[in-house]
DNA sequence: CTTGCTCCTGTAGTTACTACAGGTTCTAGC
DNA sequence: GCTAGAACCTGTAGTAACTACAGGAGCAAG
C-alpha cells in the first residue's frame, strides 16, 4: 500500500499522515525500493485509531499515551480510563460554555431589530459584554 | 493609561494587546515622548468588546467585521445578525458533535473493566471507531 | 518521449496567541 | 547622584495540528 492508498482508505489526508509520522505516532513505515512508503493493514488499523481518538478530541500527546498502553495489553486499563476522563470532562465544560453561548446568540439575533447599527442589539450585546463579570 | 494599566483594566494580556494591534483589530495608539503606548477609554471599550466577541467564538475576522459595522451606524444592521447567524449555526454544530462525544465517552468508561489493556474498553471503542462511517 | 500523476524532502504558512531575548526608560530608595 | 527593579519597547520564535507549496524524482500510458 503507497501513501495514496492508505490516505484513501482511512479518510486522512496524505500530508497529515507525513506528519503524523514525524509527531511519532505513526511509526516510519518500510520503504519501496524506490523510496516511497510502504504500508501494511497493521499502518491502517493504527491510522483509524488515530483519526477516531482526534475526532474524540484527544489531542496528540493522548493519542501517543494510548498507543503505548495499547502495545503493552498486560498493564493496566487506569492510565487509558483516566485519559478518557478527563477528556470527557473537559467536553462537558465546553458544552456548557457552548449552551450559554447559543442562549446569548439566539438572543442576540433575535434582539436585531434588522435596521440600521446604530439600533442593532448584536453589535451592542458584545459591547455590553464587556461589563460582565467572566470566568 | 499604559499598555500595563489596559491589561489590568480588562483581563487582557500585554502581549495579547500588542498582536491586537499588528491584527489590526486594534488602531496604534498614540506615544507618549518616551514611545510608550497611550490607551484612552474608547480603547478599552474596544479591547473589551473584542474579548466579549473572541469569548463568543468569532474569530479575528469576523471582529473585524463587527468593528468596522460599529463605525458606521448609518450601514444595515443585516451583516452584523448575518454573521451573529452563522456563528450560532457553529455553535449549534459544535454542541450536536460535542454531544454525541459526551455519549461515546461516558459509555467508554462505564464499559471500562478495570482490569487489564487486553480487556480495556476505552482502547477498544477507539479501535473500532475505525470502521465506522464518519461524516 | 512527453504528459501527467504520485511520490519525495524540506520549509513556510495558518490561527490566536504566548514567550523570550536584548535593550530602554521610569520610579523608589539610599 | 546612583542603583535596583519594574514596566515598557521591538523583533523573533515557539505552540498545536495541521496544510500548502517549491523543486525534484519516478512511473505508466499514449
Amino acid at each position: 500500500m503507497q501513501i495514496g492508498d492508505l490516505s484513501r482508505a482511512t479518510g486522512v489526508n496524505i500530508e497529515t499522515i507525513r506528519y503524523y509520522e514525524r509527531a511519532g505516532v505513526l511509526p516510519p513505515p518500510a520503504r519501496q525500493s524506490n523510496g516511497r512508503r510502504s504500508y501494511g493493514a497493521a499502518d491502517a488499523r493504527r491510522l483509524g485509531f488515530i483519526r477516531h481518538a482526534r475526532e474524540l478530541g484527544f489531542d496528540l500527546s493522548s493519542v501517543r499515551v494510548l498507543l503505548a498502553l495499547q502495545e503493552q495489553p498486560e498493564a493496566s486499563c487506569e492510565d487509558a480510563s483516566r485519559i478518557a476522563q478527563s477528556q470527557l470532562e473537559a467536553v462537558e465544560s465546553r458544552l456548557a460554555r457552548l449552551l450559554s453561548l447559543r442562549d446569548e446568540l439566539s438572543r442576540m439575533i433575535s434582539e436585531c431589530g434588522r435596521g440600521r447599527v446604530s439600533e442593532c442589539r448584536v453589535i451592542e450585546a458584545l459591547a455590553a459584554g464587556q461589563t460582565q463579570p467572566h470566568g
